[in-house]
DNA sequence: CCGTATCCCCGAGGATACTG
DNA sequence: CAGTATCCTCGGGGATACGG
């Protein structure tokens, strides 16, 4: 393999690196599960609660924050009494839903293969 | 949970869910890294160190061993002195590939507007 | 109803030193 | 050369209580 070698490795040395700097604010534990479910529409703070039963309203509102911050969820708050506030994917959230489901598709896909690849591994190194 | 609208909503919910699953493994801050960098071939374990300035033994050595649990990456060792450890993809390591680009291609075509999204964000939110 | 504030725990991950 | 072992820090995320 051609030792002029590391030249062409990547863009992952680029400052800010754009996958490290998606992967950050996708690769934790809710984000995903989110844009999921608004997959399905306009929906309210307390329907998105309800919809996933265990995810604590910090760990929600943080989330959804974050994700109105990087431009993939739009919020809307309706000044009544008592209030009402309603989120929705933004062009840019929906557009990543293709990666999004591509990812989705190989993990089930593959999940098999990656569980039975474990416990051979664990097969092999169980007598420590 | 059908509350006849969310009924649709997903294998999130999946015991053990294969994204959860993927994710757990893959959004660590050096598992993609890694698989991009071992796209190009075989490589020991000290070139894949100069490779990856910015990593420490320690989480190279983590994050081999659970690329190679999981089936994406094989390690090979050869008893020499001093001893050499090669480290290259598998089927499974390199068919991850694809969903992986998707979202690389994605990160760089989008990375823009994300950074546009959260300076506009930034400005309406400033003044507190 | 829609959050924020506070406290706490736990695991990811860096730095450094040691081993076969 | 290719790792482990140890120590430490920092932030994600749960539980709970409070506020507009």
């Amino acid at each position: 393999m051609s030792h002029g070698k590391l030249v062409s490795i990547p863009f992952v040395f680029e400052q800010p690196c754009p996958i490290r700097d998606v992967l950050d604010r996708i690769g934790d534990q809710w984000s995903l599960l989110l844009l999921e479910v608004l997959e399905h529409g306009t929906m309210r703070f307390s329907e998105i609660e309800r919809a996933i039963t265990d995810i604590s309203k910090q760990m929600l509102s943080k989330t959804l924050r974050r994700l109105e911050e990087d431009g993939f969820v739009k919020r809307t708050l309706y000044p009544e009494v008592p209030p009402r506030v309603e989120y929705e994917l933004t062009d840019l959230g929906r557009s990543f839903l293709t990666p999004m489901k591509t990812l989705i598709a190989w993990a089930n896909e593959n999940h098999q293969a990656i569980c039975e690849a474990r416990s051979e591994y664990g097969a092999k190194n169980g007598g420590r």
